[in-house]
DNA sequence: TTGGAATATTTTGTATACAATAATTAATAC
DNA sequence: GTATTAATTATTGTATACAAAATATTCCAA
């Protein structure tokens, strides 16, 4: 993607996941451009990806807004994650490197490091450390057409969900347990294992709607 | 999306699942523009969207080439297939209603009569029957995240794929019970059965490479 | 007031002109 | 004759102008 569309893309993009745009808005080309400072064409760009990225509606002469989604849609988002995920944990038993049990290792023993961490830069730390854990694996499954499905599974949920708490449901010891176990069934390499504990991490870890 | 972008879309996705366009061909958008007989601009939107379709790649400042996919790439892409629409029957097993078995069993019948058929145009209809057969399952399943997932998964496949020749292996009789099978896991609400039998019936009913 | 038609405004869709980058060809040195 | 560099061409990226459609407003009648 050029400069100002890359530009125009991630302004909005960035927006719309801190929540600045909510779902609904109508996002005006026009206001866009003079706003982030490049024509509406590559505004228009950015709004076709990220109309492909599931962000936003486009409905014909009327433009894009932002999309909304139902906690049940979230819900089908999370089930789909671990379902397709647990699918490359499978995979990754087959395919994966000695390297890629070592880089795990590394992060598992890092976030065991941060366990009682309490600061906002700590638990971005680790967000960031699980991210890059997960991502390990799913490269390792050694499927392209997984890595982009999932990555456009995953992206989202992670900001777009900020309406979701883990309401004290995420427990970290249990969360560094599974990942453990992962890693064990990743060197052993077992698949069924590596997707039966996988799918359970991501389900049993999953956010869920507040009970209002 | 709009009159003239909508015809440069299904122009250029026609002429790319034809063959015409082979893979690596690069799209030159003043050609496509003046041989649609349309402006560059939708001609743009269309290839951003075959992008998205995962039909062509688009290089920073290159354009568009059509994307050439592996005998490798495409088996994931029928395992992913098999896989998650195994998922949608599961889900179809418990959220199907009366009326969805009743058209799948017309379908079922249509099927079963045109069991030996050759004809060119009796061979279309049942590949259309088999595609509508699919989409009322999916569609059962409730699941709005999946069939988006899923359609994009299984319309291009069916083109793409010309390749491919099931060479003898596509066994009629066998996908018809299959079929049987199908409805009457989901006739009886077995999610288990409906999602073991999908999964069989697509990986292998599914075409292999050429072994040249 | 309220409803609806006509008008005006806003906004998107399309075409075209220009700028920036990549690809190609020509030219030069060795 | 070949390789490397410079100049040229082609192609994409961006901006802007115009057309078409949708939305909002005004005006008038009941």
């Amino acid at each position: 993607m050029s400069k100002a569309a890359q530009r125009a893309y991630t302004a909005i993009r960035d927006s719309i996941l801190s929540g600045e745009y909510e779902p609904g808005t109508h996002l005006t080309e026009s206001d866009l451009a003079k706003f982030i400072g490049v024509s509406r064409t590559p505004v228009h760009d950015a709004l076709l990806h990220l109309k492909a990225d599931g962000l936003v509606d486009m409905q014909r002469n009327q433009g894009a807004r932002v999309k909304s989604y139902s906690d049940r849609d979230i819900d089908e988002l999370y089930e789909l994650r671990a379902y397709l995920e647990g699918y490359g944990t499978e995979m990754a038993a087959t395919y994966r490197k000695d390297s890629d049990i070592e880089a795990l290792e590394n992060l598992a023993i890092e976030m065991e490091t941060l366990g009682d961490a309490e600061s906002t830069e700590e638990l971005y730390e680790l967000s960031r450390l699980n991210s890059e854990f997960h991502k390990i694996i799913v490269d390792a499954s050694e499927s392209e057409l997984l890595k982009t499905l999932l990555s456009n599974l995953v992206e989202m949920p992670l900001e777009v969900l900020k309406k979701r708490t883990w309401s004290g449901r995420l427990n970290r010891q249990r969360s560094n347990e599974q990942h453990r176990d992962i890693i064990e069934a990743l060197k052993q390499r077992d698949p069924k294992w590596a997707r039966a504990v996988m799918y359970g991490h991501l389900i049993s870890n999953r956010p869920l709607p507040e009970a209002d």
